[in-house]
DNA sequence: TATGGGATTCGC
DNA sequence: CGAATCCCATAC
């Protein structure tokens, strides 16, 4: 079942990012299918938000896409090489987004291998924000996509809701210049996954 | 038009 | 730990 649009529109974008855990992620790119579940997420809650690209609810050609509509696809490049995927929240108007940063592969494996250029270790195929889009064929083409629409990419129901003793919350990676911002407990991860991401300070478990 | 920095990754 | 690499936002 795809997730449609109401799972997307809640103010509160801490219940979705950690609803987003187990979620299965699909992408279809000239033909080539592939799914993974989503072990990782990060909130980034403009205007409030000083590590967000919208703080203050700045708005230039790049951030437009983050005033869309709940479920929309907002797609940029860092480092000028890697593609980070996030996902539109809230009501329109309001620049809610979460950041995918890991996923667990389902079906493409053969594929993502290819896009890689990696064999082994099987768990670094897809264990990073720039590395699981390369794995997945994401790339600024889907950015302001609708993700309640089963072509290129799109989310489905995937695994059981997470219980709250299986979600390891911490601070956010990366944040240099956030100021107070840096230290919100806004990244959820699945205890234990192996496909998640770096490790880093971990602040609660089970909440 | 010119400049500086970045929600990363990989190799040394 | 440091380079790669170039888009984007900002300042001029």
């Amino acid at each position: 079942m795809i997730l449609n649009r109401d799972f997307y529109e809640s103010i509160n974008i801490l219940e979705i990012s950690k609803s987003l855990l187990g979620k299965k992620l699909c992408t279809n790119i000239e033909g080539n299918y592939c799914s993974g579940y989503i072990v990782e997420t990060e909130a980034y809650k403009a205007p409030e938000d000083k590590a967000s690209h919208a703080y203050m609810n700045k708005l230039t050609p790049r951030t437009a896409t983050m005033f869309s509509q709940a479920g929309t696809a907002y797609v940029y490049i860092i480092y000028g090489t890697f593609h980070l995927f996030n996902i539109i929240t809230a009501p329109e108007g309001i620049p809610h987004c979460i950041l995918i940063r890991a996923v667990q592969p389902i079906e493409g494996v053969d594929i993502m291998i290819g896009r890689r250029g990696i064999m082994s270790p099987a768990h670094k195929l897809t264990n990073g924000p720039g590395k699981f889009s390369i794995a997945m064929g994401i790339n600024k083409n889907l950015n302001g996509t609708d993700l309640t629409i089963p072509d290129g990419i799109w989310l489905e129901e995937g695994l059981p809701q997470c219980k709250a003793d299986e979600i390891v919350i911490g601070p956010r990676v990366g944040m240099s210049t956030a100021g107070e911002s840096s230290n919100w407990p806004f990244r959820f991860r699945i205890k234990d996954n192996q496909w998640t991401s770096k490790p880093d300070k971990v602040w609660y478990e089970g909440f």
